[in-house]
DNA sequence: GAAATTCGTGGGAGCGCTTCCACGAGCCCT
DNA sequence: AGGGCTCGTGGAAGCGCTCCCACGAATTTC
């Protein structure tokens, strides 16, 4: 009896392919055919179908699709990140904006995950090994997350947004952190001044590291000794970022510059430097990092260093659209130059 | 040739609910109803399922399983605005943060999507349509939004997040944010304040309508009239409060109070009251709105109207997941009270 | 002790789609 | 003119899963 309801349908639920069929007076498979752009139909055909398909206002069901296809034209953007004020980060808001401009030419769909914790990270990995996603761009990782892990085995095609923190052999896309923190660290010795310190990230971040790492090497390049007194950590947030140089003022009163290893912390830095009486740039030089939109309107504007965040974002859907092809060598990565942008800060 | 495929499976790809029958040495169907927690399986066979469930590390394969169950226990969280800068509001993160949390404890699966322009909301409108997602709560719309008339009309569950623009009728939870901006405009009034001001947000939302009517209301019902150089309106972000503040201060100098309608915006206010010489809450009382964690942290401390957060979110993915199941009244809706929070602005 | 239940189980029919394969019609080449 | 072609097409076999239905065995009931 439900036979006939293939030849008789009543329009229960959506449209589906076969009633497309039957209005045009054509088979399935040509239906599926034009609904792929495949060139093997005939225009008359063509035609008919595409009036059937409007007059059904049909719309494929993509589980079906992708049950055979394996493919879900989706790629998730995963998040995995305690602390839930991260999505204030304009690094983090600028890294979605990119990745969406570039895959809004294409036909895949972002979908943003995030995992606060260890429960939502196996919640966030089952998602993805059932099949719901063709990829993942996993972004902010700490030293111990287990997703990478988790996904690689499971055989997700995954980049991740940031250098593991472990030299564990995935794909990644990744900006000069150290390199970066170099250039600004040098230009700040260039300018002169004899006590650069560093207000550096979580040192559970890769980032945090190698932008630290990169502040130490341009020290002691210069012949100086990095001393301790002269580093202080943040937590890429501007509240952070004022306590840490609060606390940094206290261990070297005697600082006449300090790179900052994110916008944020450096607006936060201006803040309490303002708060000690010292002026930006003629006590304290500031250099900050990310060329965040706060970098122009702070007062004074920040000398910061720029990541490409459009090429790392390309970088970022292309590899792993190479990946989810099948055409990607094992863990093909990308290390992105930096630019010093020149402002009044320093 | 395939047929045997069903006998000897060798592995090819993740495993299928055959292969684990197979290995169990019950049919499909009982793996099935272990899978799925039916009471009716003996307890041998349950064991012997799971055994082999974990031997092969099996997962079940979701589209397949949505195909037939036309559930997908995914729903979306749709970010519907042009300015890519709202993730950094902090009342935007708050929301995310109360879904998924009001999520953790099912099964449900958040995936949070963004439209930036009409090609972006149709995709996700398609998205949407084509199966991928049991409901759709979507956020921050301005007055002319297609989102809500597509997905409404191809008959995706749906809850908007803020009352709608228009009087549609479609299922919302909002704030009284009428309410709650007039208790802050009255608090300031009590306060002794004669010229007490308003700092709107774009009136093109909602949000920024019933708060600027909420002034309106408190200043009508206290015998004032509701002087135009008393108002201007802002963007809901830091920047824009800064320097709508700085317009007011000209517009109106002998301003002795401010009700400003987002806290980042009073935040900025605060700037702009500082850079003109004013003391706050001395000379000119803030009142925010949101109660956000700056609000906490600013200089003074402000004083700021709270949404029950956790009540709205609540509510929200309840009444949602009465859509999906078919059991919720036509476009049922909440507007939650809010609370004055007071600190030291006002 | 026979009939009526319950219970766990397996068979099998689909969910809506893609895609391989075969088939007939029209075409060109020598 | 006949054996190749390509080309558009429809038939049919699944993709991995759920769930209705029927079946036999164990239990209950009068």
């Amino acid at each position: 009896m439900t036979t006939d309801l293939t030849t008789s349908a009543p329009a229960t639920g959506p449209p589906t392919l076969d009633e497309v069929a039957l209005l045009a007076g054509v088979s399935r498979a040509t239906v599926s055919r034009v609904v792929n752009e495949s060139p093997k139909v005939s225009p008359e055909a063509r035609v008919a179908v595409q009036a059937a398909i409007a007059q059904l206002r049909y719309v494929p069901n993509r589980m079906a699709r992708s049950l055979v296809t394996r493919r879900t034209d989706t790629i998730a953007l995963v998040l995995s990140e305690p602390n839930s004020q991260v999505f204030s980060d304009p690094f983090f808001a600028s890294i979605v904006h990119g990745v969406s401009a570039a895959l809004a030419e294409t036909e895949l769909t972002l979908v943003l995950l995030t995992a606060r914790d260890a429960r939502e990270q196996q919640k966030i990995a089952r998602y993805a090994r059932q099949g719901h996603v063709d990829g993942v761009v996993l972004m902010s990782l700490h030293s111990e997350d287990l997703l990478p892990d988790i996904l690689t085995e499971a055989g997700v095609p995954l980049v991740l947004c940031g250098r593991p923190y472990d030299g564990r052999s995935v794909a990644y896309v990744d900006a000069d952190n150290q390199g970066g923190a170099r250039v600004a660290t040098e230009h700040l010795i260039g300018l002169g001044r004899s006590r650069v310190a560093v207000l550096t990230g979580p040192m559970d971040m890769i980032a945090g590291v190698d932008r630290h790492a990169g502040w130490v090497a341009a020290t002691t390049d210069a012949g100086r000794r990095p001393d301790p007194a002269l580093v202080a950590h943040g937590d890429f947030t501007e509240a952070g970022g004022e306590a840490a140089m609060a606390r940094l003022l206290d261990q070297a009163p005697d600082l006449d510059a300090v790179f900052v290893a994110s916008d944020p912390m450096a607006v936060g830095a201006l803040r309490a430097l303002r708060a000690a009486g010292r002026r930006v740039p003629e006590d304290v030089a500031v250099v900050g990092f990310d060329d965040a939109d706060v970098a122009l309107t702070s007062d004074p504007p920040l000398t910061t260093v720029a990541q490409p965040l459009d090429v790392m974002t390309t970088e970022l859907v292309e590899l792993l659209g190479r990946q989810i092809d099948g055409r990607a060598e094992p863990a093909e990565s990308r290390t992105c130059p930096t630019r010093l942008v020149r402002r009044a800060s320093a």
